[in-house]
DNA sequence: ACTACAAATGCAACTGAATTGCAATAAGGG
DNA sequence: CCCTTATTGCAATTCAGTTGCATTTGTAGT
């Protein structure tokens, strides 16, 4: 029973994010593959990764849903940062200490941090 | 030079957020004042608030857009918290300690709880 | 290698939040 | 009360993302 199948559209975006380790967003995936695949595979195609655990999503500031490679020293809650110049957006690797909290109950978290990046400090 | 006319309006939905600490989504007030006022004038007096600083804003999961009155105590870096179930969401009184990262310029961040509420938790 | 079947894709139409342009209305300073 | 201009309503538009359905394509089993 296959349940990933090896396509090449799969591989297509599968390598992006073996290359990249940032955040990239659906759309920004969509429009570079405009002439490989449909918008719909794309969508359709990290939908799958996400539900795999292969990818995790969050939504940035301005609305889009973007994607990062899950990686093993990747905690639960790691927070994510945009640059706001360049609209990079990194898995920041650092546990951030959530706030104990007796009236909630909380199952997940999604931090963003928005600011400028090394690079584009120095540029 | 009166830079906020006290319009109906602005009447109505200022007084939603000085009855409810909770953060609410602009379509919600949308719907809410329907027959009120037109959508998008609840857009641009959200825009507002926010411009002036009487409301803040973040995207919550589904990419909604939500606000909340800011407050004296609340600090630059509150985090807000999403009920799964009743979908209400609040600001949570409590700082969250940054992470320093060296590489980054970090100037604003979102900080979102999933999870469920005290009044979900008994019922 | 062939077949059959489920998974994956393409296409076009659709959804739903948010935005824009422009004409009409109304707040409030003088 | 008048005049300026901030504010509003309306209709059309944008844009990311979704859905239904017919077609294609992997791949497991023979």
């Amino acid at each position: 029973m296959s349940v990933n199948r090896k396509t090449k559209s799969f591989k297509l975006i599968m390598d992006v994010f073996n290359e990249n380790k940032n955040a990239i967003s659906a759309i920004y995936l969509v429009d570079q593959f405009s002439n490989k695949m449909n918008k719909t595979t794309v969508y359709r195609i990290l939908d799958r990764l996400e539900n795999d655990g292969i990818l995790h999503s969050f939504i940035d500031k301005q609305g889009l849903k973007r994607y990062a490679k899950d990686s093993d020293d990747n905690s639960i809650t790691h927070p994510h940062f945009l640059c706001q110049d360049c609209g990079i957006s990194t898995c920041v690797k650092v546990n951030i200490t959530l706030p104990d909290i007796s009236e909630y109950n909380i199952k997940s978290s999604e931090h963003l941090l928005i600011g400028t990046c090394k690079d584009c400090l120095s540029n």
